[in-house]
RNA sequence: GCCCCGGUAGCUCAGUAGGAUAGAGCGGCUGCCUUCUAAGCAGCGGGUCGGGGGUUCAAAUCCUCCCCGGGGCGCCA
């Protein structure tokens, strides 16, 4: 619709800039839909875009293209000059109300696009280290990627949904040797600390517990789940592990276990992934070395101070990055680079990492490095996102990752439900804050709980259908209606609102922003709950059956609608609540 | 000091390929239950779009300077 009257106007201009004797190609504009409805259903702004080049008043010029727009027939009711010089075009009702069948047809393909053409993108996301629960920031950004993935697929993509598998690194230690410390603790063996424990520079913290002091590492992990873990291991094994080194078996099991309770978090909240990508394949596979040659050959790598550096002041950056500690140990920029050239020799034509605020600094490092080594660093992209705070009652909740006494996924999920913490989550645009009310995620007030909200509007369509089979009345068929009986204000100001659907999956993916749908669906839940509230006004289920027939169809389209906005924020839509 | 992100109604936030009278939810106030779900709906009140300059026919939106908040500037990840 918006496209052919986008045709219709630019052979207007067409046939204006001739006549003026102007060569040039017309300008660049924009065909809106106004905010007003009276300013009817689309503006368009090329008279006053074309003002100066033709050395006339906009209104004039407007004046002229409205009546050469007059010959367009059929699809165009009205159109007329307002304002500064706005064209302002009203469609013929029609269009509209054929728009409910399609809707109806095509189902779940409305609002589908084909931007992607089939072309392969990755998207990276979570990528947490397993080293404890998810954080409620992990949580906003397993929802973020997941609903990038979604509308990905929606616009035509091949999706590969991927988690960055961090198990290789220091990190991985410091874990093993917490567990151990609590391991000996359990076991009433931890005081003195043991001499490996002293040995290690990481590990030399001494905690009191109990009034004794205890070996535990320094920037260990503190969680209960720790001493949980530990706790298995000494009920399974008794005093058999104390010679055990903390990164052998205390490391494969924590790893193991935790990144279990990971795995079913994500599950709990509905994310699934493709692909697990090991870090420590990168390493088996001896990729650093190749990255590290291949860098090398491009005169971006040196040795100073026993430490292997990468020159990124050669790419424009204001300091180049120890890359291989004098330790030997590479810093994760090594594997990271390795990681993201694999993404291209893994054949993605578009890759996206989704990644919190904290990290962001990081990521040129890594997508010029990639580019050092010829590869197009346009395709990598970053989707950055703040972090959440939690409030209730007005005040923040305290978070703490240090003392592990953050809030949980796992906690939020229980408190509130899997469907409103995933809407509460997508909620907000990315690089924004996100403040979790947790008083209204908790309130089970459809009114106010704005993913409730959303799904009630969706269950009256049902509930609607329910009645209608009360009193024998069938849902029609596509072609079983007549769409012009649909002539209240409140009728076309609803169809419209379905027909921009699917402009705002294409800019929401073009975005990256999923929120956009999140604000779709409240606008359009914020026009359907009070047309059926209203119901003296326009019962749908009435004496005249064409007008029902037609409703009836308008009920389904809404549906349909809803339905496909719940699937991309990966909300169930309920038949009844 | 440098870099990134925010600053829009009492609160939480949409709105930036420049468009007309700046929107929503929550909270507040006032109404509406013989109804396809009142777990809902209607209405009212609420604003120097952080501030100053600039570009433009037109700026919350673009440029610039400043202020405030968050994050980051490691041989941590």
């Amino acid at each position: 619709m918006r496209e052919e009257l986008n045709r219709q106007i630019d052979r207007a201009l067409r046939g204006l800039l001739v006549e003026a004797g102007d060569q040039e190609d017309p300008p660049a504009f924009s065909l809106e839909v106004p905010r007003q409805s009276e300013h009817g259903d689309f503006s368009c702004n090329v008279a006053m875009l074309l003002a100066k080049r033709l050395k006339r008043k906009p209104r004039e010029i407007a004046t002229d293209l409205v009546a050469r727009l007059g010959d367009a027939g059929g699809l165009v009711a009205a159109a007329e000059v307002a304002g500064p010089g706005f064209i302002n075009i009203r469609l013929d009702a029609s269009n509209w109300q054929s728009l409910v069948a399609q809707i109806i047809e095509q189902g779940g393909d409305f609002g589908r696009c084909d931007i992607g053409r089939g072309r392969k993108i990755q998207v990276e996301f979570v990528s947490a280290n397993p080293t404890g629960p998810l954080s409620t920031g992990h949580g906003r950004q397993a929802v973020l990627g997941d609903c990038i993935a979604r509308l990905f697929e929606k616009a035509g993509w091949d999706v590969t949904r991927e988690y960055y598998f961090n198990d290789g690194g220091r990190q991985m230690r410091v874990l093993g040797e917490s567990v151990k410390a609590r391991y000996l603790e359990h076991l009433g063996l931890a005081a003195p600390p043991s001499a490996e424990s002293l040995a290690n520079p990481e590990s030399s913290w001494v905690e009191a517990v109990d009034g004794r002091p205890v070996a535990f590492p320094k920037d260990g992990y503190q969680g209960d789940y720790i001493a949980d873990i530990a706790k298995a291991l000494a009920d399974e094994h008794g005093e058999a592990l104390v010679d055990e080194p903390g990164d052998g078996l205390f490391r494969e099991t924590a790893q193991k276990e935790i990144f279990a309770d990971i795995d079913a978090t994500l599950e709990s909240i509905g994310i699934h992934f493709d692909v697990h990508y090991n870090e420590k394949s990168l390493y088996d596979e001896g990729k650093l070395e190749q990255v590290i040659d291949d860098l090398r050959a491009k005169g971006l790598i040196y040795e100073a101070d026993g430490a292997v550096w990468l020159a990124a002041e050669k790419l424009g950056f204001d300091r180049d990055r120890v890359v291989i500690k004098s330790s030997g140990e590479p810093t994760y920029l090594l594997p990271d680079i390795a990681y993201h050239r694999e993404k291209f020799h893994r054949g993605f034509d578009r890759v996206v990492d989704v990644q919190g605020a904290d990290h962001i600094e990081q990521f040129p490092y890594v997508r010029d490095a990639v580019a050092a080594l010829g590869f197009d660093a346009d395709r990598i992209e970053l989707v950055m996102h703040q972090f959440v705070t939690i409030t209730s009652d007005g005040q923040r909740v305290k978070q703490s990752t240090r003392k592990a006494t953050f809030v949980t996924v796992d906690e939020l999920v229980r408190d509130v439900g899997r469907d409103v913490f995933r809407f509460f989550m997508i909620e907000r645009k990315p690089e924004g804050h996100l403040d979790f009310d947790l008083d209204l995620a908790k309130d089970r007030n459809w009114r106010k709980n704005p993913a409730y909200y959303v799904q009630y509007a969706h269950a009256r369509t049902h509930g609607i259908e329910r009645k209608a089979a009360e009193i024998g009345v069938a849902m029609p068929s596509p072609d079983g209606f007549d769409a012009g009986q649909l002539a209240l204000p409140e009728e076309i100001e609803l169809v419209r609102k379905l027909g921009e659907f699917p402009e705002t999956v294409r800019r929401a993916a073009e975005t990256r922003a999923p929120h956009h749908i999140a604000y779709y669906l409240r606008d359009m839940a914020g026009l359907w709950n009070p047309y059926v509230q209203d119901g003296q006004q326009h019962r749908v289920l009435s004496d005249d059956d064409a007008l029902t027939a037609a409703r009836l169809g308008l009920v389904l389209a809404v549906r349909t609608v809803l339905r496909s906005g719940l699937e991309l924020l990966g909300l169930s839509a309920p038949e009844r609540m």
